[in-house]
RNA sequence: GGUGGGUUCGUAUAACGGUUAGUACUCAGGAUUUUCAUUCCUGCAAUAGGAGUUCGAUUCUCCUACCCACUACCA
């Protein structure tokens, strides 16, 4: 029988969702939509201590941002579905709102003799840990150790009885059986094999809070769900062969999904997995969103605040750990979809490389529209003083001067389309968008203060008064040459790349020391954008106003 | 300690049991450019170690080493 795909992400609210956690949604959301299934969000919100308010709201976001949308479990308003209707038929997809269900399974598992009722306080178990460790041993509570510890198996039936009605901090646990080798089948490691000798007896369900533990509310969840592959962290490999059993116990065994583990990602130095600590200590966000801890108020970077755009994000996070085989290496999650595979995935950890994920984004940024670019750009420069306006004139052609149309330099007011085409200039040398502000500064501003050192190497007198006289061949600003032309050409790149290039050549000036010289007043440093670049984009007015100002304060002759 | 998983250039990875072990990032040179950046070219650099199976092993088996995870009334 065919069924229907359907894979869940189920995250734990306790904090934000680690970049490695994306990383399993997004698989989990791959796979689905490659199968044409379901992909489900379940909140595993069993442990009432670790619950983290906001955390909930924050992996949603988080999800949302990377466009890993969910079919079912969360609504289009981004808020988790708490009753059940015919989109989200298994509501509420909040485990601690699923609190009902669960009990009678666990006692269906007494019932078949496929668990029982323990009564060992905390202390109780703490000693018998102790008193192994003593004798360097590890205490297990399994076949070898239940009969002489308090539960249903040992207790008389009256006492049981008489403690399941009058007390409350009893649990439910698997009786592992004794001597079976599990074979199981994992989408990623092939097959797998573990002896129940090795493993313990797991509480299924806690009568406290009467709330089940990991183990029977995902299995429980997984089959009422009906997921057809859980696709989870590699920390799960240890508990599989426990829920292959709880499939059995319960007779699931013909609807039981197919597992995938994945590796885990690995700090960029040294070992061990990424924590929340390597980012810190390296300078890099571990969590796709910044996070505020509610309690201490301490704040964690995230991919999207750092000016990562989403969809390098998400393409950075899919090729660790996984590839499609050939060569490209530039994949949108829609691209995704058709060629991601289970088969591909590494089964070894993957180290995150922070300038690979740079390398990324300036990919990213470097297919987008200009208009998009300049569109988040707006912020930044509305940030530093710029104003940018609707253009009054018409669009500007490729290749236009911008002289009198585009920008007020002394009134920093910016046509959209001006922000537009210094993006256009800019954008391939940018990683993210903040950086196009400090490339295209001199755009937007005249230079206040000059580079020190390039003021020593190119504000010498024989070269800056070779810039005066460029400027007033260009501008016909006075700056005390007699009988020189002015340039009457258009104020494109092209044209005044010639004509200056063309005039220094004719007079046999130095060409690289005029031209640095000429950066050094217009920018502030001698290195940056081209000069014809620049002046194309600021005009014969602020060219002339500029050297002008170079000359009051760097001095001339 | 026990159990399970893993190991190809610094990093991410490719390679029906047969390749000069490829690609990308980083780094170093060079070309182009008035500078910087871009672009292009070149280079550096790997199959953890040891047995075995095989005509032939990065690929299969075993051992060793190392790494990781799990070993909670947490997920």
């Amino acid at each position: 029988m065919e069924r229907k795909t359907r894979v869940r992400f189920a995250p734990s609210p306790t904090g934000p969702l680690h970049m490695g956690g994306v990383r399993t949604a997004l698989y989990n959301y791959l796979y689905a939509k490659q199968k044409g299934g379901d992909f489900i969000i379940r909140i595993e919100d069993t442990d009432s201590n670790r619950f983290v308010p906001g955390a909930e709201q924050y992996i949603i976001e988080a999800l949302t941002w990377c466009g890993i949308i969910p079919d079912e479990g969360v609504d289009a308003s981004g808020k988790v579905v708490e009753t059940p209707s015919e989109k989200h038929p298994h509501a509420p997809y909040r485990q601690s709102q699923r609190r009902p269900i669960y009990r009678q399974y666990a006692e269906q598992l007494v019932e078949s003799g496929w668990a029982y009722y323990a009564f060992d306080s905390a202390q109780e178990l703490n000693d018998r840990r102790q008193e192994a460790e003593s004798r360097k041993e590890t205490f297990m509570y399994n076949a070898a150790t239940r009969g002489s510890l308090r539960n249903s198996l040992t207790l008389p039936k009256e006492e049981t009885a008489r403690l399941l009605e009058s007390t409350t901090d009893w649990t439910i646990r698997f009786k592992m059986p004794q001597g079976r080798t599990v074979q199981m089948e994992d989408l990623i490691r092939g097959h797998v094999e573990v002896s129940t000798d090795t493993l313990d007896d797991k509480v299924l369900w806690k009568r406290a809070d009467e709330l089940p533990t990991y183990h029977l509310a995902n299995i429980v969840d997984d089959h009422l769900m009906e997921v057809t592959e859980v696709i989870r962290g590699e920390e799960w490999l240890p508990s599989l062969p426990l829920h292959y059993l709880l499939y059995e116990a319960f007779g699931w065994l013909d609807t039981m999904p197919r597992f995938a583990h994945l590796s885990l990602l690995l700090k960029p130095d040294g070992k061990g997995k990424l924590s929340k600590r390597d980012g810190d200590r390296l300078g890099f966000p571990v969590f796709p969103l910044r996070w505020e801890n509610p309690e201490t108020g301490e704040v964690s970077r995230g991919y999207r605040e750092d000016g990562y755009f989403p969809e390098a994000f998400v393409n950075l996070l899919a090729f660790l750990g996984w590839n499609p085989g050939g060569e490209r290496e530039l994949y949108t999650i829609e691209e995704l979809v058709p060629v991601f595979s289970l088969d591909r995935v590494i089964r070894s950890g993957a180290r995150f490389n922070l300038e690979k994920a740079k390398w990324f984004n300036k990919e990213y940024l470097r297919m987008k529209s200009p208009q998009e670019l300049a569109g988040l750009l707006l912020p930044v420069l509305e940030e530093h003083g710029c104003q940018v306006v609707a253009c009054p004139c018409n669009a500007l052609t490729a290749g236009a001067s911008f002289e009198g149309m585009g920008a007020d330099f002394g009134n920093a007011i910016f046509t959209r389309e001006y922000v537009e085409a210094v993006v256009a200039l800019t954008q391939e040398r940018a990683t993210f968008v903040a950086d196009l502000w400090d490339i295209a500064l001199p755009l937007f501003k005249a230079p206040k203060e000059f580079v020190q050192k390039d003021v020593e190497k190119f504000w010498k007198e024989d070269h800056y008064e070779y810039c005066f006289e460029v400027c007033q061949y260009i501008t016909g600003a006075a700056f005390g040459f007699d009988d020189l032309d002015s340039y009457r050409g258009p104020m494109t790149r092209e044209a005044l790349e010639a004509a200056i290039v063309n005039y220094i050549k004719q007079q046999e000036y130095p060409m690289g020391k005029v031209m640095n010289s000429l950066r050094l007043a217009l920018t502030g440093a001698a290195s940056g954008l081209g000069i014809a670049d620049i002046l194309s984009f600021i005009g014969r007015k602020e060219f002339a106003r500029r050297m002008g100002y170079a000359a009051q304060t760097l001095g001339r002759k």
